[in-house]
RNA sequence: GGCUCUAUCGUCUAACGGUUAGGACGAAUCCUUCUCAAGGAUUAAAUCGCGGUUCGAUUCCGCGUAGAGUCACCA
């Protein structure tokens, strides 16, 4: 068994679906696991679908999650954006040539051939079978045709007339398919470009491609790449056709129904070992149930026997879940560094107390934005809100009072969490006060807010002098 | 419509043909508590239907049903 090596094969639409990113970390921790490599290609033969920048996107992408590729013998060297290690994806648009010369072999060998058909006789072979309701198929009118044509042309995959095409995939088994339900697909557009299928085979056997992993929805069109291999003579890969990335509603997964982009995921700050962890658990379990797993372990656990059949739905709140796990793993240090980017304003001192209290409330660093607005600006309140519901208006205004003057004592050297309780808790019981007559209406002080954090934590975050200004502040107002 | 694939709690999923059908997310309740969050405890929640094979079927087979994918000079 030769060296087993994958490769992930988007096409570069603008950015990189979130079921895209699945097929290419299945492919990456397959590879790695058995010691092999992964690549990457660029599916770009489609002239007419070119979207500028997709490409540097989708590798912008699989940097920040941390999906490196393996170089290969058919590496673009001159690619810009690779870093050290990496020589870079191939591009197919590069190797339009390459296909065209196994194009030729293939007519040579009576495998393929050359068809003059216009558009306009296709669009009305179309209709006349939908008239008739059989499947539209080419009807083979150029199917002798081995010279090549002055003009336009195509080349098409000359389809056996009867028999049918078996296959074995990795995860769902024999699959049998009559080569009448297959079409002689076009191999080479008329600008010369080579459609997916003929690129596809091409280079998956020209750069020794040994497992096939990619998305359900090639599976139909997987006879017609089968086809290819056996005209060109050569040994199949393995297949294995991941199940598909759902919407709530259960169709395919697609933009409108949410976010897709694996970099608006990014964007919103959830963290790359977050979405890997939920990703990777989205069709495919580990034998025992844990559920966190790093992209190493991934690498160790990962089995393709245990990848699901059934497609799996898309579902946000685990995700959420996976990302609060890890945001607690950080540290306020490293947070403070990642959640920069949503807090401008602040600087480092601060942001490092903004996120300890506010990360075990977020589901993700955007969050943290509008969560925190409170410690720059206080919103306005009503004063009712100052009174808790089991006191009353005289004991908060004294309880306030209490506040201002007991805390005015702590120098602001001690201004901390620790300090500040021990004095509220004291006052509570030195008064005899109840907790909510005040922690309450201290903590509405500081925050203006009915839900928030205690208010000492958000006290330390302020400081002395904004805090008890603000406390100040209540007293006046209630 | 043809072809192909798929089917366990709302969601992700576990279960050599033998389990009180397990875990996680989410939900609910309670505890903790100044509120929120976190934490702790508890609860509800599923084998698509009908046949067959078998002592025994979530598991194997058939038929149905439902859903999805795909039928391009797009990938």
């Amino acid at each position: 068994m030769s060296r087993v090596k994958t490769r992930f094969a988007p096409s570069p639409t603008g950015y990189l679906h979130i079921g895209g990113f699945r097929t290419a970390l299945y492919n990456y921790l397959f590879a790695k696991q058995n010691g092999g490599s992964f690549v990457l290609r660029i599916e770009d033969t489609d002239q007419t679908r070119e979207v500028k920048g997709a490409v540097e996107a989708l590798i912008s992408t699989l940097q920040k999650i941390g999906l490196n590729w393996d170089e290969g013998p058919f590496a673009d060297k001159t690619f810009k954006m690779t870093e050290k290690g990496q020589n870079g994806p191939y591009f197919q648009s590069k190797r339009a040539k390459i296909y065209r010369e196994y194009a030729q072999k293939l007519v040579s060998s009576n495998k393929a051939y050359f068809c003059t058909c216009s558009a306009e006789r296709l669009e009305q072979l179309r209709k006349e079978q939908e008239a008739k309701k059989l499947p539209p198929k080419y009807d083979g009118l150029c199917r002798e045709n081995t010279q090549k044509p002055i003009g336009k042309f195509v080349i098409r995959l000359k389809v056996p007339t009867s028999g049918e095409v078996v296959f074995n995939d990795s995860i769902r088994g024999e699959i049998k398919i009559s080569v009448n339900e297959i079409d002689d697909q076009v191999l080479i557009k008329s600008d010369g470009f080579p459609t997916y299928h003929l690129a596809n085979v091409v280079d998956d056997h020209l750069m020794g491609i040994t497992h096939v992993i990619r998305g359900e929805e090639w599976l139909p069109s997987t006879p017609k790449h089968i086809l290819l291999y056996q005209g060109f003579g050569w040994n199949l890969p393995v297949f294995a056709h991941l199940p598909l990335l759902l919407n709530k509603d259960r169709s395919k997964l697609s933009k409108r129904q949410g976010d897709v982009a694996t970099e608006d995921y990014l964007n919103k700050g959830y963290l790359p070992e977050a979405i890997i962890n939920y990703v990777a658990l989205l069709g495919w379990h580990p034998k025992d149930d844990r559920e966190l797993f790093g992209l190493k372990q991934l690498v160790k656990e990962f089995d393709l026997k245990r990848v699901q059949k059934a497609g799996a739905i898309f579902d946000v709140e685990k995700l959420n879940w996976f990302n609060c796990e890890y945001l607690k793993k950080k540290s306020n240090k490293e947070l403070a560094i990642l959640a920069k980017r949503f807090l401008p304003r602040a600087d480092e001192a601060t942001l490092q107390k903004i996120v300890k209290v506010e990360k075990e409330r977020i589901n993700y660093l955007e969050e943290i934005c509008e969560r925190s607005q409170y410690f720059f600006n206080l919103p306005n309140y009503k004063q009712e809100l100052l009174v808790f519901k089991k006191s009353d208006k005289e004991t908060t205004l004294k309880s306030l009072k209490l506040i201002l003057e007991n805390l005015n004592k702590l120098r602001e050297g001690k201004w901390k969490v620790k300090h500040l309780h021990k004095i509220l808790e004291q006052m509570v019981k030195g008064n005899n006060l109840a907790n909510g007559d005040v922690f309450w209406p201290a903590r509405v002080a500081v925050s203006g807010l009915a839900k928030s954090p205690s208010p000492e934590e958000i006290m330390e975050v302020l400081g002395k002098t904004e805090s008890l200004k603000r406390i100040q502040k209540a007293i006046s107002v209630i």
